[in-house]
DNA sequence: CGCAGCCTTGACCGCGCGGTCAAGAATGGT
DNA sequence: ACCATTCTTGACCGCGCGGTCAAGGCTGCG
């Protein structure tokens, strides 16, 4: 749906994507209705057609925005830092307040990877964040810092632990995200065994 | 739904679950529908609703025997062995393993952790996957074979790198289950930097 | 054989879904 | 004032969903 938006234009499909967005986190895909987010959003059904041609490519475009803006969090967070493998700790410092301050979208990242039409969508973003990743863990091997293994292999490790902790520990328990990065760097770096 | 099954009667609702199971991992929990599933085995509805109240109670019936196959394996794997940190060792790859032979549950898994009506039954089981991960890695403590740091957050870290690695490595990527599992290890025992 | 009860059939139901559209209200440029 | 364009309305559509049920086959026991 590309039309040309006007700035109200702009700002009702703002509002929609976020209150859609809400709702996904809440209910997930299928069990939300257009006919609940345009109620939701006191609206005629039209209104929803008219800036999105499905409901499918309005939570892709959720899903889209929602990793552009991690990424550009995650970026801004590492800034210029030299050192590898701080730029890591500060990439996960980053990503887990970021989902906390956003854990609605945390919800459509994981209804995306349930959902074989939209997988593919967030493989493809997750796959952004790995060569990112990838690129800071090879550097460190060069300088000697992170152990000589398939950095594909480290990335992917790295991401699951910062997933996995923050579900558990800002989402499901409510601790903090600052805190929690801290242990998810500490394992990542570490492992079980202290260094 | 508490029937009093004869033979063949149990032999049905084996073939309902595996096949259902099937369906679900392939299409998803919402956009798979009843129709299908029984038109797929060449039967009647009425055969659907004989074995199972509904489409909900059949999922989580899958699920729950999917959970408790898992936990049997792993502690088979396990057996007696005394050493803590080598009885992780022995879980992960156990798991890989069972995974790799059962991608259908670990895409039954995902759908459940993105539902709100499964997240707890999903919840319920991965806590008992946790609280055993807990009992070795406090063990592992008081030997002095692990850091001291709160076990919950190890053990829900082991599992993330467990999980990611098997969705990555395994069902994207189709390497073998036994060499993921020992890179799992690695880097669950030691992180990124060497020890 | 006859009967009890396990099992199967498939037409049917009501509902709510995603999506459409003719009609008209706001908005803003001239 | 007028018009072009952007935006909004909500009744409506066809469909396929989860679930029901009266009816009848099948099986094994006495």
């Amino acid at each position: 749906m590309n039309r040309q938006l006007t700035q109200r234009g702009r700002d009702r499909k703002r509002q929609l994507m976020d209150f859609a967005a809400h709702r996904f986190a809440d209910n997930g895909y299928h069990p939300t209705s257009v006919a609940e987010i345009v109620s939701g959003m006191g609206v005629g059904k039209g209104v929803f057609y008219w800036y999105f041609s499905s409901k499918e490519e309005l939570f892709l475009e959720i899903l889209r925005e929602a990793q552009h803006e991690l990424r550009k969090v995650q970026q801004q967070a590492i800034g210029d830092e030299p050192d590898p493998v701080r730029r890591i700790e500060l990439g996960i410092r980053a990503s887990m307040v970021w989902l906390a301050e956003h854990r609605h979208l945390f919800h459509v990242f994981q209804f995306a990877a349930a959902d074989e039409r939209f997988a593919p969508a967030l493989r493809r973003g997750q796959d952004v964040a790995v060569g990112d990743v990838v690129r800071h863990v090879k550097e460190a091997v060069v300088l000697g810092r992170v152990r000589d293994t398939d950095p594909q292999v480290l990335a992917h490790a790295i991401l699951g632990v910062t997933n996995n902790l923050a579900r558990t520990f800002i989402f499901e328990r409510g601790e903090d995200a600052a805190d929690v990065a801290e242990d998810a760097i500490a394992f990542c770096l570490h492992g079980l065994v202290d260094a």
